[in-house]
DNA sequence: TTAATATGAATGAAGG
DNA sequence: CCTTCATTCATATTAA
């Protein structure tokens, strides 16, 4: 299925600066016909680094504003852009925390500061994966995750979803203690799950599985250090 | 989240050496195969079994935490393998069947559907924007926005934001309003800020951006209750 | 090897 | 703010 990448001409490679071209080296077609926005590398280094360096979040109307006419010096781009961008940011960032190993809710909102927030270095913010600013070092078990298996008999309670072939099991998450037993019991019940016919899928040639670089720590997760009337001034 | 990708394509891809984020990337002991995790046909038997048999389609991230927890047991994965995995089976196979079965229900608006997209083929998408016929329609160009650029040192004031790394920005905010207004001077240059459409947004887009001015990240409520014999279960 | 295709990963937009 | 959808990019896999 699509995945049209030198459909492009320029395939999303060299294309990133599509927009703000500058000198037009060597784009020619800019194909991004899509309505969506894209951003260029310049746009985006500005929008980490407010995020990241200046702790911008949730943007005022009026930054908005400002941010988004800023940034049009380097491409095409309009207010409600910014908005998302800053909206998704923030939501993927939270998002990923909450699936990844969180064993902690309860996260000191404004705490350590990185001092080192060096102008510029938003690059730190730029190039990773993002994920866990504060999530802390998951990256044990990386190269030892031992397999074995028993793929058999599968419990779906134990991934809080109900086995039964009910309706629509919407998954039902906490269980109470009390309720190992019934994991227990449903574990008969799996047992059709492990006939199930599997689907025709790729055979498993892959004993190997690889490790994701992945992740680095974002760069400090700043915070709040917004001044909404710097811009207010003149109001 | 952001990370290299496609803007960091200049020249095809040699600059991406992303995983080097400052964090990982130094214990690859074993196989480093940085890239994309690879699920073992074990872990793809149970999420098609979830996804299939017990109707998953959007695990919360409660379920996404216990089912990558279960599926570590046959290799390496994290818990946003499983968040996409389930994300990209469900829109594929809708994406899928959009184009088998051609309900005409609602949505006449583009019915040009190509004869017989074989699935697969859809591909086309990049070319016929298969969807974008909206966009095929006022499809011009887009790719010629303002250029020039000086991104090295910015000056953040100009945002609205403070750009000092000050230690403590969140207790001062009313910061000197002389700095600001030093800074500000740079406003000059950009004076269409002031002139700026307010985001052109017409009934079709939302606007929220009124009311905020902060952030409140305590706000997340998440009860994630990790289920202790989950794990215990199999020992 | 190369062309194609399947699918993991990311992210702009919205919906609620 | 959280969740979902659509689209696109990148790469592993498989077919030619």
């Amino acid at each position: 299925m699509e995945q049209q990448q030198q459909v492009g001409g320029n395939g999303g490679n060299g294309g990133n600066e599509e927009q703000g071209g500058g000198g037009k080296t060597t784009s020619f077609v800019c194909r991004q016909s899509s309505t969506r926005w894209t951003p260029t590398s310049d746009q985006i280094r500005i929008l980490k680094d407010l995020y990241y360096n200046s702790g911008v979040r949730s943007p005022t109307a009026e930054q908005i504003q400002r941010i988004s006419a800023k940034l049009r010096q380097y491409g095409k781009i309009e207010g409600k852009n910014v908005f998302y961008w800053f909206q998704n940011h923030k939501a993927r960032e939270r998002q990923k925390k909450r699936f990844t190993s969180d064993h902690h809710h309860h996260l000191p909102i404004y705490s350590n500061f990185p001092n080192n927030i060096n102008p510029g270095s938003s690059s730190a913010a730029g190039l990773l994966n993002g994920y866990g600013s504060v999530a802390m070092e998951n990256s044990f078990r990386e190269c030892s995750i031992t397999p074995n298996a028993n793929v058999g008999g599968q419990n779906l309670a134990w991934f809080g979803v109900d086995p039964y072939p009910s309706p629509y099991p919407f998954l039902e998450m906490s269980r109470s203690i009390n309720d190992q037993t019934l994991l227990q019991t449903t574990e008969e019940e799996a047992s059709e799950i492990e006939t199930l016919p599997l689907f025709p899928m790729h055979g498993d040639a892959k004993q190997d599985w690889h490790h994701r670089g992945e992740d680095a720590i974002a760069a400090g997760s700043l915070e709040l250090s917004l001044n909404p009337y710097a811009a207010g001034f003149r109001h």
